[in-house]
DNA sequence: CGACGTGTTGATTCCTGTCAATACTCGTGG
DNA sequence: CCACGAGTATTGACAGGAATCAACACGTCG
C-alpha cells in the first residue's frame, strides 16, 4: 500500500526562499526539463515566484497576462463560464504544468488556485525571446502541449459518453495516477486526497454537485472506495475502480 | 450572402499530380506555413500524397504510424472507442490540420476519412529529423497544437454543459466559421454543407443520432436554419444561430 | 425489386438536474 | 462558553431532457 501526500496545506513545503533551480521539485518535468546548466542560469535570471492562497483567482478570463508560469506546488484549474453562469473546467493544473500561451495577450479562461499555490513565473516577453533562441524550451513546451491535448481528448470521452458514476471513478483514477508517479512497482490499493471540492469536481465532470455527492456515496456504499473525512479516499482495489471508470483495465497503473 | 463549397465530392479539386508546394491550397496554413523556400524544397523531397475514399479508415487506433501528415482537402475525424462500443469523436480534421505526433509510435485514436480525402504525408523519421533542425516547423507545430488545445477546450464546454439544441447550434457555428475564413467583411446569412452524417455529428457532440435528428428538425421548425437536402444548411441570420449556441454573440463572425 | 445506408419521428424509460431540507466543520464574536 | 453564519457536503422528492426501442421514409446500388 502506498501513501500519497495530501494536497491541502502541507504540500507547499517548497519554500519560495529556495530560489535554486537545481533544488526545484519540478526541475525534471516542467518546461525547463531539457535545459542545460547555462540555459537554466538564463531562466533563473528572469524567473520569480508568486504565492496564492486556496480560492484565489490567479488570472481572470479576458485579462491581459504579462507572464507565463509553471505550477511548483499546489493545484489550480482553468475554467470557462457561459453568460448564464454555467461553468466547465477545461484544465487541471498540477505541479510542473505550464500556464499561459506564448504569443497571446490574454487568457480565455479563469485560472483559480484550488489549494495554496506556488508558481514559478517568467515575464512573457523575455520568456518568448528566450524560447526563440533555446530549442530545448520550445521542444519541451511542444511535448507538454501534446500531452495536454491527449489529456483533453481523454477528458472529452469522459464528458461526452460516460455516466455520472463512471465520471467520478475516472476522475479518481486520474488523480491516483498523477499522484502515484512515485509509486514503486505494482500495487492494487492506493490512498490519496481529492484536490477539489464537490462543486469543483462537478465543474470538472460536467455534473451538478448533488450528483457528484450521490455518486461518491454510491461508490462508498459499494465498497469501491472508502472515505476518511470528506477528501481522503482509500481505494482497496484499483482494478475495481478502473473497471468502474469504464477504462481498459490492463491500462493505467497495473501495466 | 456568401456561398461556400460543399465538402462531399467537388472539393477534392486539388489534383495529386500537382506536386508543387507553391501551388498547394494549404501552403500558408499548414505545418509548413512558416517555411522558407529552401526549407520547403527539403520538405518537398520527403513528402508524398495519399488519397482515401469517404468512409475509409486512415489509421486504426493502436496501430503503428510510420508517417505524419497534413489534410490537403476533405474532412477526417479522430475517434475514441470504449470496449462496449460507445464512441466519442475527439478531433475534427479540416484542410491544413495536422495528423500524428512526432516522437510517438502509435495513434491512440481511429482516424477516419469522412469525405474523399487527400493527405500530404511525411515519413515520420525524416520529418522528425527535419523538425529538429528547422525551428520554423517546430514553431508552427507548437502554434497549431496550442490552437487545437483551445478548440478542444471549447469543445469540452459544449460536451459538458450545453443542451442538445445548443450543441447542434454550436457545431453549425463552428463549421460556418471554419468554412468562412474566405468571407469578405460582415454578413448575417451563410450557407454551408455539413461534413458529417447525423451519426458522426452524434459522436462529435456526445448525443445519439436520434437526438441530433430531432434537434436539427427543431432548429428548422423554428427557422433558425433551413435545409436544402439533408446536408446543405442555410442560416438566414448567424446572430440567431450564435444565440442558440449559447455563445457570446459579439464573438464569432460578427466582430 | 429488395437490400442497405441514411435520416425522421413516435412512445416510453430513466438518468441526471432542480429545488429543498438538513448536517457538519470552522471561524468569529457576543 | 455557546450562538451564529458561511462554506461544504449529504440526502430526498420531483421534473425534465435525452437515451432507448421501434417503425417508417428516402435514395442508391446491385
Amino acid at each position: 500500500m502506498i501513501q500519497i501526500n495530501g494536497h491541502r496545506k502541507m504540500q507547499n513545503a517548497y519554500n519560495v526562499a529556495t530560489q535554486e533551480c537545481a533544488d526545484c521539485p519540478i526541475r525534471h518535468r516542467a518546461v525547463c526539463a531539457r535545459c542545460e546548466e547555462d540555459e537554466l542560469a538564463q531562466l533563473e535570471e528572469i524567473k520569480f515566484y508568486r504565492n496564492y492562497e486556496a480560492g484565489q483567482t490567479v488570472i481572470w478570463s479576458g485579462d491581459k497576462m504579462d507572464f507565463v508560469a509553471s505550477v511548483v506546488s499546489g493545484v489550480a484549474t482553468l475554467t470557462q463560464t457561459m453568460e448564464d453562469g454555467r461553468r466547465q473546467m477545461v484544465g487541471l493544473l498540477l505541479p510542473s504544468d505550464f500556464v499561459g500561451r506564448p504569443g497571446r495577450e490574454g487568457s480565455p479562461y479563469d485560472v483559480v488556485a484550488r489549494t495554496d499555490l506556488v508558481m514559478c513565473c517568467f515575464r512573457k516577453r523575455p520568456f518568448e525571446d528566450m524560447m526563440n533562441r533555446t530549442p530545448h524550451i520550445a521542444q519541451r513546451l511542444l511535448q507538454m502541449t501534446l500531452d495536454e491535448l491527449d489529456a483533453a481528448r481523454e477528458w472529452m470521452l469522459i464528458l461526452g459518453r460516460k455516466t455520472a458514476r463512471e465520471k467520478i471513478a475516472s476522475f479518481m483514477s486520474i488523480i491516483a495516477r498523477r499522484d502515484a508517479v512515485l509509486s514503486t512497482g505494482r500495487m492494487t490499493s492506493c490512498t490519496f486526497d481529492l484536490p477539489l471540492t464537490r462543486e469543483a469536481m462537478a465543474d470538472y465532470l460536467g455534473l451538478t454537485l448533488e450528483t457528484v455527492s450521490r455518486q461518491v456515496s454510491a461508490l462508498k456504499r459499494d465498497d469501491v472506495i472508502r472515505l476518511e473525512g470528506k477528501r481522503r479516499v482509500v481505494v482497496p482495489d484499483m482494478g475495481v475502480l478502473l473497471e468502474e471508470a469504464g477504462d481498459d483495465c490492463d491500462g493505467g497503473l497495473l501495466v
